[in-house]
DNA sequence: GTTATATTATACCATTACGGTCAAATAGAA
DNA sequence: TTCTATTTGACCGTAATGGTATAATATAAC
C-alpha cells in the first residue's frame, strides 16, 4: 500500500484524542484505563505511550494514582506532533536521495509530483489540532461503554 | 511511514513514463532495454512488467524482437490505473471495517479524517495521465546517456 | 528445422518492518 | 513497607518487501 496508517500510528492518535477529551480533569489516566477503553492491549498500550512520552507530547506521573496527560493543551498540539513523536519519518526523500536509483536529473517529474502530494499531506496534519479528536466514554458505542464511577 | 512509494510501484511509474516516452515508435522495447536504462535489474523489470501486463497497462511480443509497449495511448492512462495494476489495494479501508478496532461508532473523527485525505489522494492519481511523465534517453542525466543507435 | 533471443509464469529467498509480548527495574502514594 | 503505577528495552512470530532464479514457451531469422 501507497498510503496506510500503522495501527500504533492509529493508536496514539486514539489516545491523544481520549487524553485530550480528558484534558480538564486534574488526575492524570493510567494506562491501564488507556488500554481497556481504547481496545487496546496493555503491553501495547504501554509501548505507544511511552514513545509519545518521549516525544514530548505527554507526561506521566509514577506510583500509584499515577498515569499520563498531555503535556500541552489539545489545541496546541497537532496531528504532525503526534505522528513525528511516534517516528514518522518523512517520506519519499530517501528515494530521491537514493544514488543511481533513476537516471534523470533528480528531482525527476515522478518523485516531484510526489514530493508535493507529500507537502500538501505534511500541511493538512500541521493544520489538524488534536482538540479536534477530542472524545471521551460519553462518545462510545453502548456495547464499548463502561459505566466507571469517579 | 505513512505515505510511502514502495520502489516496485516506482519503477513500475518510471518504466511506464519511458514506454510513453516512445509509444510512437512502431517496434516494442526488450525488457533488457528498460533494464538498463532504468537502471533496475533485468529480474526485477522483469517481474514488474509481468504485473504490468496482467494488470493490463501494457502489451507484449514475445519472440526476437519482442518487446513491451503501452496498451493504450499514454494520455489515456493515469497514474491510478498504473498503481492500482500494481496492486495498490485502497489503503484506510480496512482499519474501518475492522471489527473492535475502536470503541466509537464508525467512522470515527479520526478515521473519517484520513478517508478524505486518501479520498483527496486517489482524486489526484487519477487527474495524472501518464503522458505527464512521459521521457525519453535524452531526458537521462549524461553519465547515463547510452548511445544506442537504432 | 534449428538456433538465438524474447517474454511468461512461478517458485524461491533474504532482509526488514510490523504488531505485538514479557519482564525486570524504578518510583511514588498510602 | 507495600501496593500500584510507569519505565525501559529485550524479544519474537508473522507478513511484506525487494529482490533472484529458472523452466517453459513463443517467435524471428537463418
Amino acid at each position: 500500500m501507497l498510503f496506510s496508517l500503522k495501527k500504533e500510528y492509529d493508536h496514539a492518535i486514539r489516545i491523544c484524542g481520549f487524553l485530550a477529551g480528558h484534558y480538564d480533569q486534574p488526575e492524570p489516566i493510567p494506562v491501564r484505563r488507556l488500554a481497556a477503553g481504547l481496545l487496546v492491549s496493555r503491553p501495547f498500550a504501554t509501548k505507544i505511550v511511552y514513545q509519545l512520552r518521549v516525544g514530548g507530547i505527554i507526561s506521566s506521573e509514577q506510583g500509584k494514582y499515577g498515569g499520563v496527560r498531555l503535556k500541552r493543551p489539545p489545541e496546541t498540539i497537532t496531528l504532525y506532533d503526534v505522528l513525528e513523536a511516534m517516528g514518522m519519518g518523512r517520506m519519499i526523500s530517501e528515494c530521491v536521495l537514493e544514488e543511481d536509483f533513476c537516471p534523470l536529473p533528480a528531482p525527476c517529474k515522478i518523485h516531484g509530483f510526489f514530493m508535493e502530494q507529500e507537502a500538501r499531506l505534511v500541511k493538512v496534519f500541521q493544520s489538524r489540532k488534536i482538540a479536534d479528536f477530542a472524545f471521551t466514554e460519553e462518545d462510545f458505542e453502548e456495547k464499548y461503554r463502561q459505566h466507571h464511577h469517579d
